[in-house]
RNA sequence: GCAGCCGUAGCUCAAUUGGAUAGAGCAUCUGACUACGGAUCAGAAGGUUAGGGGUUCGACUCCCUUCGGCUGCACCA
C-alpha cells in the first residue's frame, strides 16, 4: 500500500470515528509544499454538507487522526486544510519498498476491467497521414497504462477497408497497374490509380458509370474484384505494419469495415422491427427526441438507395464486440470533430441494451506554423511515414553534433529512440482536446518539457553507474536513507508513480503521466546538483545511488507505457 | 439556426473530488563553471484566467449571459 493511501485510510477511519462520510477521505499531495507534503480537504467538503464550521470539523478530524508513525502532528490551517509533513524514517520505508517492488509502487487495481481501445483505424489504399498519428500514439499509450494496472485491454485497430474509393481503385487496377511499383510501394501506386481514375472522370465523364459499376460488382461479390480488394487491403496492410513496426506497435485485433457487411441488413432490419428506426424521406433512421441535443439531429442507418453509414458499421461492431468480449468498457480514440457521431451511436446502442461504459476519447487537431490544421505546401496531408523519418534524421544530426564519439550504427539506433520518442511524447504531452502546434524544433529539444529531455535525464543516471562500476563502488543492496531536502523533494515524487497511472486513466490523459515524469527528472537534477553521489561516501553514497537508480527505472518504465524507449548512451 | 470543443504570462502549454499566493517550458535578465554528462542548477521578471453576472467560506474549474476562434449537423467515413 502507498504512503498516500495508507494515509487515506488512516483519515477514513479518523471520519467515522468523527462521525463524518469515509468516502470524503481523500489525501493528495500538497498543493503547496511550504505547508507539507501531503493534505486532505475533506473537513472542508464535510463543513459543506453538515453546515459547520470547516476549521472545527478539521479540528474533530485531527482528534481522531493516528499518524504518529507517519507523520508529524497534522497541522489545520487555512479555511480547514489537514497538512501532513512525513517522518524521514517513514519516507525512506516507503521509497525502499517502491526499490524493492518490480511494479515501482504501482497497485494493481481491485476490479480490473475488460476494456477494448478503437484506435489507429487507417484507411486502405490510403497513406496513413498525421491525422492518424494522435489516435496511434493515444491509443497505444492508454493500452500500455491500463495494462500495468492490471486491466484486461483488448486493441482493435477497425481499419477502414470498404469505402466508395474501391470502384477507383478497382477500375485503375484493371486498366493502368503497375506491378513493380505495387510490389516497391504498395499504398503509393494504390494511390496514383485513384488519382488517376478521378482524372479520367474529370475529363471523360461518361466513365464514371463503369467505374460505379465496379464498385457494384464488388460488393455483390464478383469474384474478380474482391480478389483485386483482397490484395489492395493485403498491400496496405504490409505498409501499416511497417509503420506499426517501426512505432513498435501491435493490435490483438484488426476487423476492418468489411468484418461487419453481412451484419447491417439484419441490424437494420432489427432496429425497424424493435422500433428504434423508422423510415423517414426513404432511409431508416433513428430519431432521439427525448435527447434535447440531438433532437433535429437524427442518426442516418440506411440511406434511400439501400446503402449503409458509418453509424451502421459502428452500431454492428459494437455488436460484435459485446458478443466476443463482452467488455466493460469500449473507448474509441478517434478526433474531436466526432463527437456528434459518438453521441449519437451511444444513444442508439443504450437503446439496444448495451451497458458497457462506452466513451469517446476525443483529441484535438495537429497544425502547422500557420494556427491551421496540418498540411503539405500543396496542401495534401503530410504522411506519417515521411514525417517519423524525417524525425529520426534530424534527431540524428542532432546526435552526431553533440556526440562525436559514438560509433556509427549506435548513433542510427539512438536517433531512432530520440526521433520518434521526440514525435510521440510532443503529442502525449498536450492534453489531448486541445489543437497543437508541430514544431520541430521544441520537440527536439533537449532543454524543457521533451522527450530528449527525459531521456537524457536516465542517460546522466546510467552514467553515474558505469562511472562507479570503473571506480569499482558496489551498487549493491543499496538501502535509501533520506535525509537533505533534495532527497526529500525526489523521494516524495518517486512515490507519487502509481497514483499518476490512476489519474490518467480516469480521464484517459496521458499528458498527467508526461508531466509527472518531467517534474520527475526535475526533482532528479535538483538533487543531482545539490547531492554529490560519487564524491561523497559510506552509507549517503549507497543510498544516493540507489535514489537514483529508482529514479532511472521510473523513468524508464514510465516512457516506456507512452511507448518511449530510453538509450544508454545519447 | 442547433450542438460540441476551446479562449490562462510575449509564445507554447499546465493546474489532481471546487481549495491555500494560478504553475512550467521557450524567449528575456541575474547568478553558479577547469563540471558525478553545464544537454545542468539557483534566482528575477512576466497574469483583471476573453468580458459581465450568479452559486460558495472559497471559482480557471459549476450555472447564466455576451464576445471571439475551431468543428460538426440525412443519405461520405
Amino acid at each position: 500500500m502507498s504512503l498516500q493511501s495508507l494515509l487515506q485510510s488512516r483519515v477514513a477511519t479518523a471520519l467515522i470515528a468523527a462521525g463524518i462520510d469515509p468516502a470524503l477521505a481523500v489525501v493528495t499531495p500538497a498543493a503547496d509544499t511550504r505547508f507539507g507534503d501531503y493534505q486532505t480537504n475533506a473537513a472542508m467538503v464535510a463543513a459543506k454538507s453538515l453546515k459547520k464550521n470547516p476549521r472545527e470539523v478539521a479540528a474533530a478530524i485531527v482528534a481522531h487522526l493516528q499518524v504518529g508513525d507517519l507523520s508529524e502532528v497534522p497541522q489545520i490551517a487555512g479555511a480547514g486544510f489537514i497538512n501532513f509533513k512525513i517522518l524521514d524514517a517513514a519516507l525512506s520505508d516507503a521509497v525502499n519498498a517502491v526499490r524493492l517492488d518490480d511494479r515501482l509502487g504501482v497497485v494493481p487495481v481491485a476490479d480490473p476491467k475488460t476494456i477494448l481501445i478503437d484506435f489507429s483505424s487507417p484507411n486502405v489504399a490510403k497513406p496513413m497521414h498525421v491525422g492518424h498519428i494522435r489516435s496511434t500514439i493515444l491509443g497505444d499509450s492508454l493500452t500500455g497504462i491500463a495494462r500495468q494496472l492490471g486491466h484486461h485491454v483488448i486493441t482493435d485497430n477497425h481499419i477502414g477497408d470498404w469505402g466508395t474509393q474501391f470502384g477507383k481503385v478497382i477500375y485503375g487496377w484493371k486498366h493502368f497497374l503497375n506491378r513493380e511499383a505495387l510490389e516497391k510501394a504498395p499504398i503509393e501506386e494504390l494511390v496514383r490509380l485513384y488519382r488517376e481514375v478521378n482524372a479520367l472522370e474529370e475529363s471523360n465523364p461518361a466513365i464514371k458509370e463503369t467505374v460505379r459499376g465496379e464498385l457494384v460488382k464488388l460488393q455483390q461479390g464478383d469474384e474478380e474484384n474482391l480478389s483485386i480488394w483482397n490484395q489492395a487491403v493485403a498491400y496496405s496492410w504490409k505498409e501499416f505494419e511497417r509503420l506499426y513496426g517501426l512505432l513498435e506497435i501491435t493490435f490483438d485485433e484488426r476487423l476492418g469495415e468489411s468484418f461487419y457487411n453481412d451484419a447491417l441488413g439484419p441490424l437494420v432490419e432489427r432496429l425497424l422491427t424493435k422500433g428504434i428506426a423508422e423510415l423517414s424521406e426513404g432511409a431508416v433512421c433513428i430519431f432521439f427526441r427525448d435527447i434535447p441535443a440531438l433532437e433535429d439531429k437524427p442518426c442516418l442507418i440506411r440511406k434511400g438507395d439501400g446503402g449503409y453509414l458509418y453509424a451502421t458499421t459502428d452500431l454492428a461492431t459494437l455488436e460484435y464486440r459485446q458478443e466476443r468480449w463482452k467488455p466493460d468498457a469500449v473507448w474509441y480514440v478517434t478526433g474531436a470533430p466526432q463527437q456528434l457521431h459518438f453521441h449519437q451511436v451511444f444513444a442508439a446502442a443504450q437503446r439496444l441494451g448495451i451497458t458497457s461504459d462506452l466513451r469517446h476519447v476525443a483529441f484535438g487537431s495537429i497544425l502547422g506554423e500557420d494556427r491551421k490544421m496540418m498540411k503539405t505546401r500543396s496542401g495534401e496531408n503530410v504522411e506519417l511515414g515521411g514525417l517519423l523519418h524525417e524525425a529520426m534524421e534530424r534527431a540524428l544530426s542532432v546526435v552526431v553534433e553533440k556526440n562525436r564519439d559514438l560509433p556509427d550504427a549506435e548513433r542510427h539506433e539512438i536517433a531512432r529512440i530520440i526521433g520518434l520518442g521526440a514525435v510521440k511524447y510532443a503529442d502525449l504531452m498536450q492534453h489531448r482536446l486541445t489543437d497543437y502546434v508541430f514544431s520541430w524544433e521544441k520537440m527536439l529539444s533537449f532543454q524543457g518539457n521533451t522527450a530528449p529531455y527525459l531521456q537524457n535525464a536516465y542517460v546522466r543516471i546510467r552514467s553515474i553507474f558505469r562511472k562507479a562500476a570503473e571506480s569499482g563502488v558496489s551498487t549493491e543492496e543499496n538501502t535509501i536513507v533520506i535525509q537533505a531536502p533534495a532527497e526529500r523533494a525526489l523521494a516524495l515524487q518517486l512515490l507519487q508513480f502509481g497514483e499518476v497511472l490512476t489519474a490518467v486513466l480516469d480521464d484517459q490523459r496521458p499528458n498527467l503521466l508526461c508531466l509527472y515524469l518531467f517534474e520527475l527528472a526535475n526533482a532528479f537534477h535538483s538533487f543531482y546538483e545539490a547531492c554529490p553521489i560519487l564524491k561523497s561516501e559510506g552509507d549517503i553514497r549507497s543510498s544516493r545511488l540507489a535514489l537514483a537508480e529508482v529514479t532511472a527505472r521510473v523513468l524508464k518504465t514510465g516512457l516506456g507505457l507512452l511507448g518511449i524507449s530510453v538509450p544508454e548512451r545519447m
